[in-house]
DNA sequence: CATTTATATTTGAAAGTTCAAATAAAAAAT
DNA sequence: ATTTTTTATTTGAACTTTCAAATATAAATG
């Protein structure tokens, strides 16, 4: 009777075994914490008139410049359609600006306006206490194993 | 010259400061493993003709049994009216069934069905190799590790 | 016990997301 | 040079989520 079929390790973080534990399953904590995480976020947005999605598609153009639609979607983890749309109602708000790509005319590019900018700020100083209060009683050297562990997941999960 | 005031720790971490890196802010890697980890799961429960809210509220009936319209929407992270009218749809192709608590006629308590208990079993099924495949190389301490840091940057985060 | 206040849920309208199909430009193949 | 295929995005219809207001029951108060 070898040890490898007969007693196997304990399981109790496989939502398939008989003793599942939520507790145990790493993507249980990464749902309360996301859900958490984005009602705090949802809430601080609320008080500058934005929601996560422009909020990201914002951090999106400022960190890398100016993106294609499909860059956005990749980048700001959403669907093309509902990007294209977003980015839209942006315009309207005067937060982006977008023209037709000048050496390929399939591509629209996407650029943070200074309005857009100023709401960056905006949400900065709105959720300054959060990320505050979330990183308390976490050493430096604890934020960077959750990093490198939230990465390796992140790279043992399809691409797409 | 105290270090204290002068020679900050490195704060890339922290959206507010000036060498803030997104790679090493904690929740950049959340959302990222939430994004690829939802798209999956996503995809995986179009087979059963599922999706996501169905089968988070599916999960909570069967760990916790019966419950409430609000116990609901605070195990599944949704809204009120949200969850109300999943639980309408959910009742209409028979994966729940609901009733009014005997002892007090403004609750809705909604439990599941035998057709509920059949689809998570389909779910389990079509999700086993995407489970199986994200703890690849992973030790069962580097999990508990994961877990453990997760649930104390969840206590940090407000509760509502 | 009538009235106020609190709690649990639902509803209707508005806003947002998604799918599949449509458009439109570029690149590849004939 | 056309035609075909691929790539990038948009659109319209269907569905879902959200907000604020409405409903309905229970608990507390005078």
């Amino acid at each position: 009777m070898s040890s490898k079929s007969r007693s196997p390790r304990s399981q109790r973080f496989n939502p398939g075994s008989d003793d599942f534990h939520k507790e145990d399953f790493p993507f249980y904590w990464l749902n309360q914490v996301h859900g958490r995480y984005s009602a705090a976020v949802e809430k601080a947005l609320k008080k500058v008139n934005l929601d996560i999605p422009r909020w990201r598609i914002l951090m999106t153009l400022k960190e890398e410049g100016t993106c294609s639609v499909s860059e956005i979607a990749l980048h700001a983890i959403a669907k093309l359609p509902t990007v294209t749309k977003i980015i839209q109602r942006m315009k309207q708000d005067g937060l982006v600006d977008t023209r037709v790509r000048s050496d390929d005319g399939r591509v629209t590019e996407v650029m943070i306006t200074e309005k857009g900018l100023d709401a960056v700020q905006d949400i900065r100083f709105a959720t300054r206490d959060l990320f505050k209060q979330s990183f308390k009683g976490l050493t430096e050297a604890k934020i960077q194993r959750l990093n490198k562990l939230l990465e390796e997941l992140f790279h043992n999960l399809p691409e797409h």
